[in-house]
DNA sequence: CGTTCGATGCACT
DNA sequence: GTGCATCGAACGT
Protein backbone atom coordinates (compact mmCIF):
# COMPACT_ATOMS: atom_id res chain seq x y z
CA UNK A 1 0.00 0.00 0.00
CA UNK A 2 2.60 2.55 -1.10
CA UNK A 3 2.74 5.75 -2.50
CA UNK A 4 2.55 6.10 -6.40
CA UNK A 5 4.37 9.10 -7.79
CA UNK A 6 0.56 10.67 -8.53
CA UNK A 7 -1.17 9.84 -5.63
CA UNK A 8 -1.01 14.00 -4.98
CA UNK A 9 2.02 13.82 -2.99
CA UNK A 10 2.37 17.64 -3.07
CA UNK A 11 -0.94 18.64 -1.76
CA UNK A 12 -0.83 16.07 0.81
CA UNK A 13 -1.60 17.50 4.32
CA UNK A 14 1.41 16.36 6.43
CA UNK A 15 1.90 15.52 9.93
CA UNK A 16 2.11 19.00 11.18
CA UNK A 17 -1.22 19.41 10.10
CA UNK A 18 -3.11 16.57 12.11
CA UNK A 19 -0.82 17.13 14.83
CA UNK A 20 -2.66 20.29 16.64
CA UNK A 21 -6.01 20.94 18.91
CA UNK A 22 -8.79 18.51 16.99
CA UNK A 23 -10.98 21.47 17.03
CA UNK A 24 -8.76 23.25 14.51
CA UNK A 25 -8.30 20.43 12.20
CA UNK A 26 -11.88 19.55 12.71
CA UNK A 27 -12.10 22.84 10.73
CA UNK A 28 -9.62 23.20 8.27
CA UNK A 29 -10.57 19.90 7.28
CA UNK A 30 -13.36 21.33 5.26
CA UNK A 31 -12.55 21.63 1.62
CA UNK A 32 -9.88 19.50 1.93
CA UNK A 33 -10.10 16.75 -0.48
CA UNK A 34 -10.26 12.87 0.18
CA UNK A 35 -9.32 10.64 -1.93
CA UNK A 36 -9.03 6.77 -2.01
CA UNK A 37 -7.54 5.01 -5.15
CA UNK A 38 -8.43 1.42 -5.46
CA UNK A 39 -7.47 -1.23 -8.45
CA UNK A 40 -11.26 -0.11 -9.67
CA UNK A 41 -9.50 3.40 -9.94
CA UNK A 42 -9.58 6.82 -7.82
CA UNK A 43 -12.31 8.18 -6.34
CA UNK A 44 -12.53 11.52 -4.27
CA UNK A 45 -14.50 14.36 -2.79
CA UNK A 46 -14.55 17.88 -0.85
CA UNK A 47 -14.86 17.10 3.05
CA UNK A 48 -17.94 19.49 3.68
CA UNK A 49 -18.84 17.93 7.37
CA UNK A 50 -17.30 16.79 10.03
CA UNK A 51 -17.04 15.72 13.75
CA UNK A 52 -14.59 16.01 16.39
CA UNK A 53 -14.03 13.12 19.06
CA UNK A 54 -11.55 14.07 21.46
CA UNK A 55 -10.15 12.21 24.84
CA UNK A 56 -10.92 10.15 27.01
CA UNK A 57 -12.86 12.25 28.69
CA UNK A 58 -15.40 12.70 25.89
CA UNK A 59 -17.99 10.32 26.26
CA UNK A 60 -18.65 9.76 22.72
CA UNK A 61 -14.99 9.09 21.73
CA UNK A 62 -14.67 5.83 21.14
CA UNK A 63 -11.36 6.10 23.89
CA UNK A 64 -13.70 6.72 26.90
CA UNK A 65 -12.99 3.34 28.11
CA UNK A 66 -9.02 3.50 28.32
CA UNK A 67 -7.03 1.87 25.90
CA UNK A 68 -8.43 -1.70 24.04
CA UNK A 69 -7.55 -3.09 20.87
CA UNK A 70 -9.98 -1.55 18.38
CA UNK A 71 -9.83 2.10 19.16
CA UNK A 72 -5.39 1.52 19.51
CA UNK A 73 -5.67 3.51 16.32
CA UNK A 74 -6.53 6.68 18.03
CA UNK A 75 -3.67 6.60 20.06
CA UNK A 76 -1.33 6.70 17.31
CA UNK A 77 0.67 8.81 15.44
CA UNK A 78 -1.40 11.74 13.90
CA UNK A 79 -2.51 11.39 10.18
CA UNK A 80 -3.18 7.15 10.93
CA UNK A 81 -6.61 6.24 9.73
CA UNK A 82 -9.05 5.13 12.21
CA UNK A 83 -11.69 3.06 10.45
CA UNK A 84 -15.10 0.91 12.16
CA UNK A 85 -17.16 -0.57 11.42
CA UNK A 86 -20.87 0.91 13.13
CA UNK A 87 -23.90 -0.97 13.78
CA UNK A 88 -22.60 -4.31 11.86
CA UNK A 89 -23.37 -2.41 9.04
CA UNK A 90 -21.54 0.74 7.92
CA UNK A 91 -17.81 1.85 7.99
CA UNK A 92 -17.10 4.95 9.20
CA UNK A 93 -13.63 6.53 8.55
CA UNK A 94 -11.84 9.29 10.80
CA UNK A 95 -8.65 11.00 11.03
CA UNK A 96 -6.29 10.74 13.77
CA UNK A 97 -5.37 14.22 15.58
CA UNK A 98 -3.08 15.47 18.13
CA UNK A 99 0.05 13.63 19.72
CA UNK A 100 0.90 10.00 19.69
CA UNK A 101 -0.71 8.90 22.99
CA UNK A 102 -3.09 11.77 22.84
CA UNK A 103 -6.12 9.95 21.33
CA UNK A 104 -8.63 11.65 19.47
CA UNK A 105 -9.86 12.03 15.76
CA UNK A 106 -11.75 13.28 13.34
CA UNK A 107 -14.77 12.05 11.91
CA UNK A 108 -15.37 12.80 8.35
CA UNK A 109 -19.01 12.81 7.71
CA UNK A 110 -20.21 13.83 4.23
CA UNK A 111 -18.49 14.93 1.17
CA UNK A 112 -18.89 16.72 -1.81
CA UNK A 113 -17.83 14.51 -5.02
CA UNK A 114 -15.35 15.33 -7.23
CA UNK A 115 -13.60 12.36 -8.78
CA UNK A 116 -14.58 8.98 -10.04
CA UNK A 117 -18.22 9.70 -10.09
CA UNK A 118 -19.56 6.40 -11.94
CA UNK A 119 -17.29 4.78 -9.62
CA UNK A 120 -19.19 5.86 -6.94
CA UNK A 121 -22.41 5.22 -8.15
CA UNK A 122 -21.64 1.56 -8.65
CA UNK A 123 -20.76 1.01 -5.20
CA UNK A 124 -23.54 2.79 -3.93
CA UNK A 125 -26.45 0.99 -6.39
CA UNK A 126 -27.10 -1.58 -4.19
CA UNK A 127 -30.73 -2.03 -4.60
CA UNK A 128 -31.68 -0.55 -7.94
CA UNK A 129 -31.92 3.21 -5.76
CA UNK A 130 -31.87 6.56 -8.41
CA UNK A 131 -29.56 8.52 -6.75
CA UNK A 132 -28.54 12.75 -6.89
CA UNK A 133 -25.37 13.26 -6.91
CA UNK A 134 -25.61 15.36 -4.06
CA UNK A 135 -26.35 11.63 -2.17
CA UNK A 136 -23.64 9.87 -3.04
CA UNK A 137 -21.65 10.73 -0.33
CA UNK A 138 -24.23 12.13 2.35
CA UNK A 139 -23.96 10.63 5.52
CA UNK A 140 -20.56 8.99 6.89
CA UNK A 141 -21.80 5.31 6.19
CA UNK A 142 -22.09 6.47 2.67
CA UNK A 143 -19.02 8.11 1.84
CA UNK A 144 -17.12 5.12 2.74
CA UNK A 145 -19.38 3.31 0.41
CA UNK A 146 -18.78 4.96 -2.04
CA UNK A 147 -14.93 5.47 -1.85
CA UNK A 148 -14.53 1.82 -1.09
CA UNK A 149 -13.12 2.45 2.23
CA UNK A 150 -13.28 -1.03 4.64
CA UNK A 151 -11.69 -2.38 7.89
CA UNK A 152 -8.60 -2.72 5.00
CA UNK A 153 -8.23 0.81 5.28
CA UNK A 154 -8.25 0.84 9.30
CA UNK A 155 -4.86 2.10 10.18
CA UNK A 156 -3.87 3.45 6.88
CA UNK A 157 -1.39 6.51 6.76
CA UNK A 158 -2.87 8.79 5.20
CA UNK A 159 0.66 10.90 4.40
CA UNK A 160 1.72 7.60 2.62
CA UNK A 161 -1.11 4.65 1.28
CA UNK A 162 -3.53 4.51 -1.04
CA UNK A 163 -6.20 6.62 1.14
CA UNK A 164 -5.16 10.47 1.93
CA UNK A 165 -6.25 13.93 2.02
CA UNK A 166 -5.08 16.66 0.04
CA UNK A 167 -4.94 20.59 -0.30
CA UNK A 168 -6.55 21.54 -3.73
CA UNK A 169 -7.27 24.83 -2.58
CA UNK A 170 -10.89 24.87 -3.10
CA UNK A 171 -13.09 27.64 -1.56
CA UNK A 172 -15.65 27.11 1.39
CA UNK A 173 -18.57 28.94 2.18
CA UNK A 174 -19.05 29.67 6.11
CA UNK A 175 -19.04 27.26 8.31
CA UNK A 176 -21.32 25.92 11.01
CA UNK A 177 -20.58 24.64 13.92
CA UNK A 178 -23.39 22.31 15.92
CA UNK A 179 -24.22 19.25 18.33
CA UNK A 180 -22.86 15.80 16.70
CA UNK A 181 -25.47 13.70 15.74
CA UNK A 182 -26.04 10.02 16.43
CA UNK A 183 -24.90 9.86 19.62
CA UNK A 184 -26.18 9.29 23.15
CA UNK A 185 -23.32 11.06 25.75
CA UNK A 186 -21.31 14.06 24.89
CA UNK A 187 -24.74 15.52 23.25
CA UNK A 188 -23.17 19.02 25.09
CA UNK A 189 -20.43 19.82 23.02
CA UNK A 190 -20.53 21.84 19.71
CA UNK A 191 -18.35 19.75 17.86
CA UNK A 192 -20.09 19.09 14.59
CA UNK A 193 -18.54 21.48 11.89
CA UNK A 194 -20.28 21.58 8.35
CA UNK A 195 -20.42 24.19 5.21
CA UNK A 196 -23.68 26.03 6.45
CA UNK A 197 -26.29 24.79 3.81
CA UNK A 198 -24.05 22.45 1.92
CA UNK A 199 -26.64 19.90 -0.08
CA UNK A 200 -24.43 17.00 0.78
CA UNK A 201 -24.34 17.59 4.36
CA UNK A 202 -26.14 15.42 6.33
CA UNK A 203 -28.84 14.60 9.08
CA UNK A 204 -30.28 17.36 10.61
CA UNK A 205 -28.33 21.16 9.08
CA UNK A 206 -26.85 22.87 11.60
CA UNK A 207 -28.58 26.14 11.64
CA UNK A 208 -26.90 29.38 10.62
CA UNK A 209 -27.73 32.10 13.17
C1' DC B 1 -42.60 17.05 5.32
C1' DG B 2 -42.15 13.83 9.84
C1' DT B 3 -41.34 9.47 12.77
C1' DT B 4 -40.51 4.49 13.44
C1' DC B 5 -38.13 0.45 12.84
C1' DG B 6 -35.39 -3.61 11.05
C1' DA B 7 -30.90 -5.06 9.37
C1' DT B 8 -26.47 -6.39 11.07
C1' DG B 9 -21.39 -7.29 13.54
C1' DC B 10 -18.70 -6.66 17.14
C1' DA B 11 -16.63 -4.50 21.39
C1' DC B 12 -17.49 -4.31 25.82
C1' DT B 13 -19.87 -5.41 30.50
C1' DG C 1 -26.67 -9.85 26.79
C1' DT C 2 -26.50 -4.68 25.56
C1' DG C 3 -25.62 -0.81 22.91
C1' DC C 4 -24.09 1.58 19.40
C1' DA C 5 -20.30 8.13 15.91
C1' DT C 6 -26.19 4.49 10.50
C1' DC C 7 -29.24 3.90 6.57
C1' DG C 8 -33.24 3.51 3.99
C1' DA C 9 -37.83 1.69 3.54
C1' DA C 10 -42.33 2.15 5.17
C1' DC C 11 -45.64 4.48 7.01
C1' DG C 12 -48.26 8.79 9.11
C1' DT C 13 -49.48 13.86 8.57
Amino acid sequence: MRTRRDDGVARRLVTSFYDRPTLTVAAELIGKVLVHRTRGGIASGMIVEVEAYIGEDDPACHAAPGPTARNAPLYGPPGLAYVYLNYGIHYLVNAVTEAEGSPAAVLIRALQPIDGLDLMVRRRSGGGRTLQETDLCRGPGNLTRALGITLQQNRADLREDTLWIEDRGLAVGNLVWGPRVGIRRGVEQPWRCAIAGHPSVSGPRPVLR
